[in-house]
DNA sequence: TGTACATCAGTGAACGCGCGTTCACTGATGTAC
DNA sequence: TGTACATCAGTGAACGCGCGTTCACTGATGTAC
């Protein structure tokens, strides 16, 4: 940040905020594995080993930047419920609310994935086995994970009546299996030839097809 | 190979099929960035510098294992495929067929997917930027690659009347990037906990669900 | 059928690279008296 | 308010590692006469 230029003599002040800052540049720039320890110092203006100060190992550097890399992602899916929300006539049934809603949700998450692709990559290392990790510091400001944020749209739609109540458990993992895929093909795959404009019909085709599926 | 143990003096025999199975049994061990030069020559009994007669560099052995790991790919689709047919009953309708074929290649990938899944990670680095790097070497059997077997059954689908036909059209990307989503969060991702028969039911639910949603 | 020769698949040694990590250190800062 | 001292964030040099790749070579094989 500003911090890196200012720095003339020695006693960095904020290292391990400058390193994890330029952990995550790293990751946007080149995803997790461009994750590198010493350009991490180097960007921080700084010697290779002054991180061992802040992290136990270069593993250590990696999982705070993929944690830092969720809470984006849930960030990016917030925005997107927002702009959803304040797009809707005032007096919107509650249907119709939680369609949106859940749509913003599928648009939010595969936005930040074709925007951020190496973050996207990153944030996916960081649930260490279980999806119970889902309780962590990777949230957005509503203090919610991105799969939590799915989870309460899919409530949502269970209670308008969108959605039949008993297909509601482990539904959030089919649903984010279908959005998590397109946004695999897209960034990495076989689509990432895809024009913008054609991913967009792609992604509006895909949430089309898991609403009628739910 | 057997090749493998049995040279002794120099002169291979058939050294660039003996290094590509190298780079197939690395990538099964640890995914495609396993795919190191110096350990498949090694694996091969030959000197490092071997492999230039055989690959303009590492990126061209990456590449081969690459499209062998996707005609893998399709022969277990192919597989489960032929498992689903003889389970038919010898007078089962059109529909019921279709649909058990659908079914069939939706689970034929995740089985591989979760069997190979170093295999399964190589694969998705071949299409260079199209999906229309479909027409490639990377098919099984039946000639077809996993991509245009997709698409045949869903072409079933429609002829059967199971699908409307006017959505047919990019339907094999949706549908793909369903099942796709579902391997990568099973095998690399926050589900990779699940128990086998927790994944087996997950894929049933799956493949439902995207069934509805046709 | 025998000999001279070109070919080219493999050898052996070496290169430069950037990485993560460890070591003994130094000197500015904050604290106790 | 001034001084002695412990702390600890950063330094500088070095390590061993395995990698991809290049070089000049050698010697078995297949071919032409």
């Amino acid at each position: 940040m500003a911090d890196l230029a200012k720095r003339s003599t020695y006693r960095h002040g904020n290292l391990r905020q400058a390193l994890l800052q330029a952990g995550i540049d790293l990751a946007r720039e080149g995803g997790p594995e461009a994750v590198v320890l010493r350009e991490a110092t180097r960007r921080a203006g700084v010697a290779p080993n002054a991180a061992y100060r802040h992290f136990a190992d270069r593993n250590a550097l990696v999982h705070a930047v993929s944690l830092a890399a969720m809470a984006q992602l849930a960030h990016a899916m917030e925005a997107e419920m927002e702009t959803a929300r304040a797009g809707l006539l005032p007096l919107a049934e509650a249907a119709q609310a939680a369609c949106a809603r859940f749509r913003a949700v599928g648009t939010g998450y595969l936005r930040f994935a074709r925007a951020e692709p190496g973050l996207f990559r990153a944030a996916f290392l960081v649930p260490d086995t279980m999806a119970e990790a889902a309780i962590d510091t990777s949230a957005g400001d509503s203090g919610l994970t991105p799969f939590q944020l799915l989870g309460a749209a899919l409530d949502a739609l269970v209670e308008c009546g969108r959605m039949p109540a008993e297909r509601r458990p482990g539904m959030e993992f089919l649903v984010w299996s279908s959005v998590h895929g397109l946004a695999v093909l897209l960034i990495d795959g076989p689509l990432r030839g895809l024009q913008p404009d054609q991913a967009d019909q792609t992604t509006h085709l895909l949430i089309d097809m898991i609403e009628r599926g739910l």
